[in-house]
DNA sequence: TGTTGATCTACTGTCGACAAGAGGCTCCCG
DNA sequence: CGGGAGCCTCTTGTCGACAGTAGATCAACA
């Protein structure tokens, strides 16, 4: 991941200077950053296996590129953490591990409810909107058996609240795990029943963040990472110390 | 940062499977590390000034080699935060803000008691020597005013701890911020009049740690993170919102 | 005189070709 | 029949050259 500390000078991100027309900055669209974006949906809708050998040559010939700015995704996507770059041996589809999954939750632990309670103050107004509309998409997903739609929205439900923190690291890392996450979840969903049930548990998530009990929050939370990593990996052996890496 | 969750297969660090022979792995000497350790050096001993732009040829040709090595050499500072890349306007060495060490101070009181409380089963035998031996370096550094030294030890100090944690992800979150932070502690070392306080203070800090006390280790780091931090922004302007954070 | 527009330069982004390392295969030798 | 040295091929690593962009300089114009 990149947790670069130093935004681009361009960046800014709510700042109006002159008449306030904050008219939302364009994104230059890189090659590198296309070309990782289209890599990474065909990795987490499957088209591309875990494990798999990453070859830059086909790859830039499919896509149309030369092999430099491939191998720049190739690195994005490495820094994302969903591929594997081994040196005079190549680039390889991540595997996602129990371990590594259950590193990142343990790590959500700690710094999720202080994410809330950094983000607490923006909780009321337009952010709130944000949060809820997240639920929504998530209960529009579960009702439609939309497995992708539910698992976006149940990541954006969780972006949200680190992007209101106003921590720039914290966001860059919750980031760092997001597609991870999500192909651990999307990979994993036989372990939801029930998508509905998703939905009601980050519904009660958000009633109880609500409440600005932090202790509460941070046992919920505690909770509900756990849940929804521990509750897994008994089930899926398939990604259980699968790192003889390589292969 | 590369929070690269799967690790390349050789890369294990302390295990020793069959008979305790733990010769240390040979790291493949890639040139674009070679490369990124250089610039490093460079930059942590203010030869590359914060700010100051990085040409690829011109770097490029100094040094030997072709700009394609270089410019993963880069990514590679720039994954470290020491580096920011522009599109199309080109790489630029960090400057360190206040608001960026701020953050990592917040993350680290947060995660480091943790790291603590992992390496705890391991902070007896061997692991405790490792880390006797940094606050010995950072005694003598101390004792012939070597700041250089100090700071390496000082940064060995907590390095040992989150490596004692055998958690990989809190693991390289430590070394995301290691540089960041020994480029602001060399710039910033006139707010440490005495460098046997540094000693002083992490002896303190084992101690604590010793009693295996959590809370008290966790007030502990949050005082010695605090104070470290928080206790130079108001002396050193020169780093203070240097955050054209936007504009 | 302030502002707009073109031009010019220096740099980054991209390309195709070449060099070098890695792994598998065959063939030779004990 | 087993082991090992040497090739053979595929892939990644590196190179030099070209294309495109950002910013500065400067001239034309209102």
């Amino acid at each position: 991941m990149t947790l670069s500390p130093n935004r681009p000078p361009g960046s800014t991100v709510g700042r109006r200077e002159d008449g306030d027309i904050s008219l939302g900055r364009i994104h230059q669209r890189t090659t590198p950053g296309t070309v990782a974006g289209v890599l990474r949906t065909a990795i987490l809708d499957g088209t591309l296996a875990p494990g798999s050998q990453l070859r830059e040559a086909h790859i830039a010939a499919d896509l149309g590129v030369s092999r430099a700015p491939l191998r720049e995704a190739l690195s994005i996507l490495a820094d994302e953490g969903l591929v594997v770059k081994i040196a005079y041996k190549g680039a390889f589809v991540a595997e996602v591990s129990a371990k590594g999954m259950a590193e990142i939750a343990s790590l959500r632990k700690r710094l999720e409810p202080y994410a809330i309670e950094l983000a607490m103050p923006r909780l009321s107004g337009s952010g709130r909107t944000k949060i809820v509309r997240t639920l929504q998409d998530m209960a529009r997903g579960a009702d439609d058996g939309d497995l992708a739609r539910t698992i976006d929205a149940h990541m954006s439900f969780h972006r949200v609240i680190y992007e209101l923190s106003e921590h720039g690291l914290l966001l860059d890392l919750w980031r760092s795990w997001e597609s991870q996450l999500q192909l651990f979840l999307s990979a994993d969903h036989q372990s939801f029943p029930d998508l509905h049930d998703v939905v009601a548990e980050h519904e009660r998530l958000l009633t109880i963040i609500d409440t600005g009990d932090l202790e509460a929050i941070t046992r919920e939370i505690d909770r509900h990472v756990h849940g929804s990593i521990d509750a897994a990996p008994a089930g899926s052996a398939a990604f259980d110390g699968s790192q003889p890496s390589n292969a």
